[in-house]
DNA sequence: TTCAATTAATTGTACTTTGCAAGTATTAGG
DNA sequence: CCTAATACTTGCAAAGTACAATTAATTGAA
């Protein structure tokens, strides 16, 4: 139980497996990382790309291609911001919304099944715990930024 | 804190980016994946290329030319199976092991100081859930396996 | 006001990663 | 034996990645 890496190297491992297993939603394929744009997008109010960008930790360059593509797959709309004309903001279109639903409901059912191995007890705890675990990675500055220097 | 997917996707995405901004020791730039494979092969014994592949669910060709790579480092060995000639066995270098142990050391750090942001009793609940949780995904068949069908 | 500095996004280019298909070599099983 | 299965490698093509440079718009200070 002493070593944290191990735990965290192998949970995430697990995680990385699932999101890559989990994101075929009629015809199309989606990415790893198109799953979390959408997810992003869907979560955010509005956002510019430079936002969910930083938000992934992606290059802007790598991310404005990625953007292309969900535009072209007709999930994605980019519309400019009418107060600065730099900025585009996306946001999901109804095909868009209703694969971020979906890839969202198999994940919770995958999650799901996973927890049924635990007591009630447990899955509390494991809850309240990667909650904890996300509030205090927040306010680490050396560790799990979104962006690090 | 109803929905575990939100919980998880942050949790793992912050992760991702300790793993991507976590490997770069003496000269040499380790990716993620390198580091994952730095640490299996470092944690199971004499394992052989495919054991290693499965384990962290990449495809072998890809996988391959990763060792390669990690040879040409000078931080991995190969080494034929006497017993059965068409395996090839793998173990850490000095330099490999020197480059498996200052990530876990880098790893660790930074997750001593997010973990230093929650009480010692917190901490404590936080590590039982990891493993509980990481108990829970060995044991699904759905979810979160190293091969999925 | 004006113009240099900053910011948001895109494109060119080059490199890496990835995985399927196909191939080699070895072992296992009928 | 000889077919099937297994471990690993290489060819190739597609996707992902990021640095450098560019465009366009905004900010801010002289």
């Amino acid at each position: 139980m002493d070593n944290k890496r191990e735990l965290f190297q192998i949970m995430t491992r697990r995680f990385g497996l699932l999101n890559k297993n989990c994101c075929t939603i009629g015809g199309c394929d989606i990415s790893p990382i198109q799953s979390h744009i959408l997810y992003e997008v869907d979560r955010q109010h509005k956002p510019s790309m430079q936002q969910i960008a930083n938000t992934l930790g992606t290059d802007i360059t790598t991310f404005s291609r990625q953007i292309q593509a969900l535009i072209k797959m007709n999930l994605l709309n980019k519309t400019p911001d009418p107060s600065d004309r730099r900025v585009y903001t996306l946001s999901l279109t109804p095909e868009g919304k209703y694969v971020a639903t979906t890839i969202d409901k198999q994940m919770n059912d995958y999650l799901d099944e996973a927890f049924s191995y635990m007591s009630l007890a447990d899955q509390e705890m494991v809850l309240r715990s990667i909650h904890l675990l996300n509030e205090a990675m927040a306010k680490s500055d050396k560790c799990c930024r979104p962006i690090m220097g």
